[in-house]
Parts: C-alpha cells; sequence; structure tokens
RNA sequence: AGGCAAAAUCGGUUAUCGCUGAGUAAUCAGAGGAAAGUCCGGGCAACACAGAGCACCAUACUGCCUAACAGACAGGAUUUCGCAAGAAAUACAGAAAGUGCAACAGAAAGGAAACCGCCACGGCUUGCCGGGGUAAGGGUGAAAGGGUGGAGUAAGAGCCCACCGGUUUUGCAGUGAUGCAAGAUGCAGGUAAACCUUGCGGGCUGAAAGAUCAAAUAGGUGAAAAGGGUGCAAAUGGGCACCCGGGGGCUGCUCGUCCUUACUAUGUGUCUGCACGGUUUUUCACGGGUAGAUCGCUUGACCCUGCCGGUGACGGCCGGGCUAGAUAAAUGGUAAGAGCCCGACUUGUCGGGAUACAGAAUCCGGCUUACAGGUUUGCAUUUUU
RNA sequence: UGACCAGUCGUCCAAUGGUGAGGAUAUCUGAUUUUGAAUCAGGGGAUGUAGGUUCGAAUCCUGCCUGGUUAG
C-alpha cells in the first residue's frame, strides 16, 4: 500500500516537540545542500511513523517569496518519496520527528536536488535499521 | 525605427498527483498592484475618564470632499522657466512677544559706525595735521538699515517730491484665501527644516488586542475523614492491654495472622481525658489559569452595470454579485497543445522561455518605493515618401 | 505584529552648522639595517543614497537603502 498524501498529521506542529527537537535532537548528516535533525518523540500520541519540518532560515534567504518556493518544493519531493523510509519505520516500529535543513542557492533545480533528496533518505533509513 | 517620460494593465487552456477552505456528497473556490516599506489616517477591541491647565507629539494659504488624513479636488499667493500664451514647484502662520546665531573678511553684522572718500572750518612747513559734518561713490561680505530719478545742500541724507515696492485704513467684488480702486504712512535687514509663540488636533495600548471552553502538574478557597467501647495505670503524668469497626500486607478467594488508625512545640482553654485552633495526609467540590481548542476572521466606509446631482474630488438611487482565510502558516510538481517572446537557419520549421517587481497573517482609505513585456499618450532624434 | 537606534578612510573612533573632515591602526613609498622587525619621514584613501532648508550641511528636515537592538 503506497500512499502518496501529505496531511496535517504528517507535518510537525506542536510547539514543544519543535523546541525538543532543536534541543535535544540527534545531529545526523548533512547531504550536499539538504540537513538532517531527528528525534524519537517522548510521547506516543503522534499518528504518523514521521513528522516533518521544513527550515529555510530567513537569514540566509531575506525575501519570503523564495523561501516559500523552496520549501513547496522540497515538501513535494518528500510527498514524491517518502514511503521507502516510512515502511522502514514501519517494519521497526519506530516513531521519529524530522527536520530538514535546506542551505542551497536560491533557485534550485528540481530534477538534481530531487535525486540527492532521495539518496540522502535512504541513507537516513539505513541508519535507523543500524539503531535498532 | 529605436530612445526617454507618464498613464492604465499585470496573458493563459486542458489533464493528472497533492495542499487549504466550504459542502452530507457530487463538486466549487484559492495571493497583489503594489499583498512590500510600516510613513500617515480610521474602523474594531481592552483599559481609563468631573472640568481646566502644564508637558510631549503632530500639523499650518482658502474653500470643498471624506469615517478620517500629512490624501484628493477646485482656487489664491509666491518662486522658477518661458518673448508670450502658459507650465512646473511650494514644510505657504508669526522675526514689532522674548532668547539666541551669523566663521572668515570688513570701519560696522543691528535703533550702528566711518577704512578709502566728499565737504566747509582752524592751523601751518601749501599738502599735510587737527577737531567737526556727511554717507552719494569705492572697498568687504551670502547679507550693509527700501529702489530709481529729481529738488535741495558747503557736501550730503525720505530731509522733501514723483514713480515703483512694502505696511496699513476705507470702499467695491468674492463663501473665503485674495484681488481692484482710493487714501494714509517716510518704512529697524536675515534665520523659526535655531529655541520659541499662536491657532487647530491627539486619553492610552494594539488582533500575540480581546471573548468563550479547558487536560496534566503545582498552588489557592471551602467541606468531610483520621473512629467507638471497656478495664487498668498515672499528676515530675497524659500511657498500656483487650474488644468492635475502617484501611493495608501475606493468598486466586475465604479463614487466619501481622501492621496501621497520624502529629501538635514550654499553642490556648479546661481538667479527665476532652474541646478549640494549627500541621500533614486522603477524598470531594469550587474558582483562577498554562498547553490546547473555538470565536475575533472576512458581508465590507465591498465589487459590477445603469441613471441622477456636482466644474471636480465625490455623493445619492435602482438592480445584480459574494470574490483567500491559513496558524511552524495552504497556491506546488509533471505532461500536452493554440497564441506570445527570444535565437538559429530559412520564410515555416527547429530549439528555448513562461518570466519583471514580488507572497495575504485583524480589516479598510491614502502616501512612498520596486517593476519584464506588450498597449495608449506626449517629447525629442534618425531614415524614407 | 509593533517600538527604537545607527550608518564617517580597509578597521576602530573623533569633529558646537563655518579653515583643506581629525586621530589610532592597516596599506604604499623612502630612510635606517647584510635582511627583516621596531623606529623616523612622506603619500594615497572616507561623511550610505536622492532631494530640500541655509551665504554655507558629516551635522538640520524629508523620502529611500543597509545593518542592528528590543517587547510578547
Amino acid at each position: 500500500m503506497e500512499e502518496y498524501k501529505l496531511t496535517k498529521a504528517e507535518r510537525l506542529s506542536n510547539r514543544s516537540h519543535i523546541d525538543a527537537l532543536f534541543k535535544k535532537g540527534n545531529p545526523s548528516f548533512h547531504a550536499a545542500p539538504f540537513r538532517f535533525v531527528w528525534i524519537k518523540p517522548e510521547t506516543s500520541e503522534v499518528d504518523s511513523f514521521c513528522q516533518i519540518i521544513i527550515i529555510c532560515p530567513k537569514k540566509r534567504y531575506k525575501r519570503a517569496h523564495t523561501r516559500n518556493r523552496i520549501r513547496r518544493q522540497i515538501r513535494e519531493i518528500y510527498r514524491q518519496n517518502k514511503n521507502p523510509l516510512l515502511e522502514k519505520l514501519k517494519s521497526v516500529n519506530n516513531k521519529i520527528a524530522l527536520g530538514i535543513f535546506y542551505q542551497g542557492a536560491d533557485e534550485m533545480d528540481f530534477q538534481i536536488t530531487k535525486d540527492i533528496f532521495v539518496s540522502a533518505l535512504l541513507k537516513l533509513a539505513s541508519n535507523f535499521e543500524k539503531n535498532t
């Protein structure tokens, strides 16, 4: 069963969870323009296996429309390619909160960044298998 | 044809995978002219509020429009440009309420003074000196006490006269700023985007305002419970034993057995073991309130067509319409095809592009700034006829 | 969403509306030294931007740009 939806349950929106992510989150790896941070949430009330938050800092991207565009494109990539990660998480029955930083150029090439992102996600999933 | 400036405008179809809102569902809707800067003004909300003044801030020709404004419209004045017609700009109240300031230069920078001068007088060494008069000319400066001309004089001076400018009174025109005419006045500069004065205006804080619901934890308030009986001991004391009841442990359950049924200081009263108060624990209730949720939130000084009033900004009326409402924050990805733009060859194909400035966060009215492309208007230039 | 402040040589700071915007440091040139450092002498280099007020603006006023601080 594969789903290509991205509902609100899959987005990180609780303030305390976000604070926990940035304070105690495992500083995982860099991958070209991306950087990932993840944590296992303390409470198990979360519905989905992986909640994400996309960060493009205002300090780096001054204009609102550039920030919007970057965030939307990353979200689109994640939506299309999230299933391998989710299946792995489901198999080990883990729930995580994931923070995705973007630090690349203002205008990004959709296809190239897509390839990078997909490989990075697979790497993250394998990393998970080792931990458990 | 390319260039500059201004104005209005911000291309867009279909399919599909998603996102946000509405709807039972089918389905429908989904960023801007500036959403930006946050520079003004209001709506709305909380709090405050007898009246007046001070302080602070903002503003400053007149009329008019408006919910309001530093905005708009109509006009006046001044300045600049122009031969003129006219165009453009204007923070456009007060310098005779007061206090300041004006480097350098210059005699003197503000109820004045005399460097070179001019003038007569006195003295003598006959071209100088002295004490006077004067401010036309020269010189300094950004600026030198209205300007030009005449009369007048020893020389001169609004000392006097004419014209021009200023101030002011009256009359006329105008809603008014003001204009025109007639008279009066001999006229102490500049700077208020120096302090300041005057007039008009401002209560203060902002949607993370504010309203409602409300978990866990901690704390607040109130109520209840921490037992009853019998016997013995004891006053330098306030304990012990047993029985009943409640709670807990041992056990799958019962019996049985064990533990427990609190503390209160040199508290207060009282005196026979009690009452009051306090502490602690447990239970219940209440209210405040955090996370969170809902409202505020999009039907509005709204948009469109037509008619009427007004020079105009704008106002009125009839009819029609509903056009984002998110909250770590929705508009994205892919594909195709007309038309458009760019480039290449060629004169109809191929390749590329979908873009400038830029993203709603409480809502409106303005201002300011950014802006590719095509459109319209104006200006100058070049080429052709 | 509001409130406030600042912008001066490459860097850090001065300058009451008034002389050619000053000082430290850096940099350049020369001297000194076998060479370098230190020292000495000399030079270049700046008022964020566009307007306005004024005789005159880094300073006063207005718009814009950039950077920073701050409330919740």
